[in-house]
DNA sequence: CTGAAAGCGCTAACAG
DNA sequence: CTGTTAGCGCTTTCAG
C-alpha cells in the first residue's frame, strides 16, 4: 500500500494552509480562488479524506449497525434490504450482523466502542442483555419489527395482534369452523403477538381455538410447517382452515396439503403471515398478511438518526397497521363483518 | 450522551501511565500487579477503548465491505449469510451494500477513505469502474462468485462452465432431445458462463441448441421464468427438457408447466442452478447444480485477509467444482457417460 | 476570510 | 517492565 496523500499534501500543493483544505472539504466559506486551487490539487493527487481521522475528530463514524435474524426466512433479507437501502440513501453505511449467536454482543460492543453511531435491532428478545445494557447507557438503539416491552428505547413494528385478529375475523366471518393454528413457543415478540391476537379474537367471538387444533413447533421453517400440518391433516377430524404464524410455515403447510391430497382452498384454507415473495407464486398462491416494511424501515431509521443527533425525548413506540392480502389459498371472499 | 471515559481516566484511576493502560489493552507484557489494577479500573468505570481512535492509529478499521447483488434472488442472502458469518467469525465487521445502484461506488469510496480494510465484491461486472479504479490502486479487493477477466485481484468462484456442461451432458446421456434453455443477456459472468458452458457442451456432442429453444429474458425472476417457459410450452413442438440458468427462473418454469398442465418430469424435465432452499421444496423438487458456497466464502475471505495483511503476490484465481443435485424434476436417472 | 495551533484517544518508539 | 513523548489526519477554535 502506497503511503496515502493527506490534506497537508493538498495544502502544500495548493499553496494554502491545511485548515483551508479542511474548510473546502467541509463546505465552510472559502474564497473562490483558493477553493478552486484546492479542488484542483485534490483532483490531481486523487486525494480522499481519511475517514477514520474524520470519524475520530467528529465522533461520528457514519456507520449504523443492523442486526437481523437468520436469513433463511425470506422475510429477513427483505427487511434487511429495505433497511440497508434506507441507510445507504441517508448517507450512512450499514454494518450487518446476521450470524445467529455472537452478533448481538458484537453489535453492543460496536456501539460502545464508537465503531457505529447507533444500532437498528430487528432481532431483539428479552434475552438480549448485552444490547439492553447499551440501551440503558443511552446508546442510540431502536428496536424494529421485534420489540421488547419495557426497554427504554424507540420501537417500531406492525400491529401483529390486530393483523392476526383480522385473520381470525376473516375465518369466522366466512363461516369456517374447524380452525387450527401452527405456531410455536418463540422468543420473537412478533410471533407471540400473532398467536395471541389470533386466539384471542377467536375466543372473543365465541369460538376458542381447540387444543388439538394448535400445533406448536420449535423452529420456524418450511419442513416444520410441513410436518406440523401433516399431523393435523392426519387427525380423525382434520381442520378445514389453517393459520400459520408466518409464511415459511404456511408454504410448508401448503405442500403438506398437496402431498396428502387435500385441495386448497376446497378442503383446506391456508393463511400465512408476512407476504414474502414466494407467497404470490402460482404453486402457493397464499393468502397472507402484509406488513408495511418500507414504512417500518423509514420510521425506524428516522428515529435512530434523531437519537444520533442528540434528541433525548421519551422513548417512542409505533405500531403500523397490517394489510390482509387475499389469494387463492382461501375462498377469496371478502370479509363481511367489521 | 455522557462524556465517555478514556484510557487516561483509567490510568489516573489506577495510578499508572496511560501507556500502561494501552499495553494491558493490547496484551503487551505488564507486571501482574499493575495489570490487575488497570483491569479493575476498567471494570469499575465500564471503560471501552474508542474504536475510531484505535482505527486511526493502527490504520485498521476491522471493517470489511461486502457488496451483494439484489437480495430478491434467495441465492444472494445465502451468499451474504456465509460471507457475513465468516467475517464475524474472523473478528471483523461486515459493512454491507445491497442497494442496486450506488453501492459499488459507495464501496469503492469506503476503501479509499479507509473506512473499510478491504472489500469482497460478489456483484462485479465489467461495468464496475469505480471499484476497478480501487483495485488498480492496489486496494484489497477480492471478487467472489461473479468474476471479471483481467482484473488484477484475487478471484474465487465455482466452475460455472463445467457445472452447466454437466447438465447438458446429463440431458444427452439420458436421451433427451428437445432441449431448451432459459437464460438472458446478463451482466453477470456466472450467468454468461453457465450459458456458454451449456450450449458448448451440447454443440460438442453434436446436438447444438436450436434457436427457437433458446429464450433470453431481461430480468432473472420467478415471473420472467414463468413467462419464458410459457412461451416455450406454447410452441407447436414444445421442448421436453429445460435448463434454466438459475433456480429462480426454474421455479417460475416449474409453475408454468404446472399451470399449462405439463407433467414434470413426465412431459418436461427441468433443471435449475444454485440449489437455493426452495428448490428442495415438495412443490418444486428441482434438480439443480449446487455451488460450494461455504468454501467459496472461506477462501475469498482468506485471500482478502492475506491482502489486508500485506501479501502482494500475483492475483490468484480459483474455480471450485460444482455438484449436480438430482431431484424429482428430472428422471432421477444417474448420469451414464463421463 | 485565512493561517497557526490545539487537540480527538489511542499506539509505539524511545529512554530509563 | 514502565513512563515520557510523538504523532496518526482531521476539525475547530483563536487570532489576525
Amino acid at each position: 500500500m502506497a503511503k496515502s496523500v493527506t490534506s497537508l499534501d493538498i495544502a502544500r500543493h495548493a499553496g494554502v494552509s491545511q485548515a483551508t483544505v479542511s474548510r473546502v472539504l467541509t463546505g465552510s466559506p472559502v474564497r473562490q480562488e483558493l477553493c478552486d486551487k484546492v479542488k484542483a490539487a485534490i483532483k490531481e493527487l486523487k486525494y480522499r479524506p481519511n475517514g477514520t481521522a474524520r470519524a475520530m475528530r467528529s465522533s461520528r463514524t457514519g456507520n449504523i449497525g443492523l442486526v437481523v435474524p437468520r436469513l433463511q426466512n425470506p422475510l429477513h433479507p427483505a427487511l434487511l434490504h429495505v433497511l440497508a437501502s434506507a441507510i445507504t440513501q441517508a448517507g450512512y453505511r450499514a454494518v450487518v450482523w446476521s450470524t445467529d449467536d455472537m452478533d448481538e454482543k458484537a453489535a453492543a460492543d460496536a456501539v460502545r466502542e464508537s465503531l457505529v453511531d447507533g444500532v437498528i435491532m430487528t432481532a431483539a428478545t428479552s434475552a438480549s442483555i448485552q444490547l439492553y445494557e447499551a440501551v440503558r447507557l443511552n446508546a442510540p438503539v431502536v428496536l424494529v419489527n421485534r420489540v421488547v416491552e419495557g426497554w427504554p428505547c424507540d420501537q417500531v413494528a406492525s400491529d401483529h395482534v390486530a393483523g392476526a385478529g383480522m385473520v381470525a375475523d376473516y375465518f369466522l366471518s366466512s363461516g369456517r369452523r374447524r380452525v387450527c393454528m401452527v405456531g410455536g413457543i418463540s422468543q420473537s415478540s412478533s410471533i407471540r403477538q400473532r398467536q395471541s391476537g389470533f386466539s384471542e379474537m377467536l375466543a372473543s367471538r365465541g369460538r376458542p381455538l381447540e387444543k388439538r387444533y394448535c400445533e406448536l413447533v420449535e423452529l420456524f421453517s418450511y419442513s416444520t410447517g410441513f410436518e406440523a400440518t401433516a399431523r393435523l391433516l392426519d387427525l380423525a377430524e382434520p381442520p378445514d382452515t389453517l393459520f400459520c404464524t408466518n409464511d415459511i410455515l404456511a408454504l410448508g403447510a401448503r405442500d403438506a396439503a398437496r402431498q396428502r391430497g387435500f385441495g386448497v382452498p376446497d378442503d383446506l384454507w391456508i393463511v400465512g403471515y408476512d407476504d414474502i415473495e414466494m407467497a404470490s407464486w402460482h404453486a402457493f398462491d397464499l393468502t397472507t398478511v402484509r406488513q408495511p416494511l418500507p414504512e417500518i424501515a423509514e420510521i425506524g431509521l428516522a428515529f435512530l438518526l434523531e437519537r444520533i443527533n442528540g434528541y433525548a425525548g421519551e422513548p417512542r413506540s409505533i405500531r403500523l397497521p397490517n394489510h390482509l392480502v387475499l389469494r387463492g389459498s382461501t375462498g377469496r371472499r371478502l370479509k363481511v363483518s367489521s
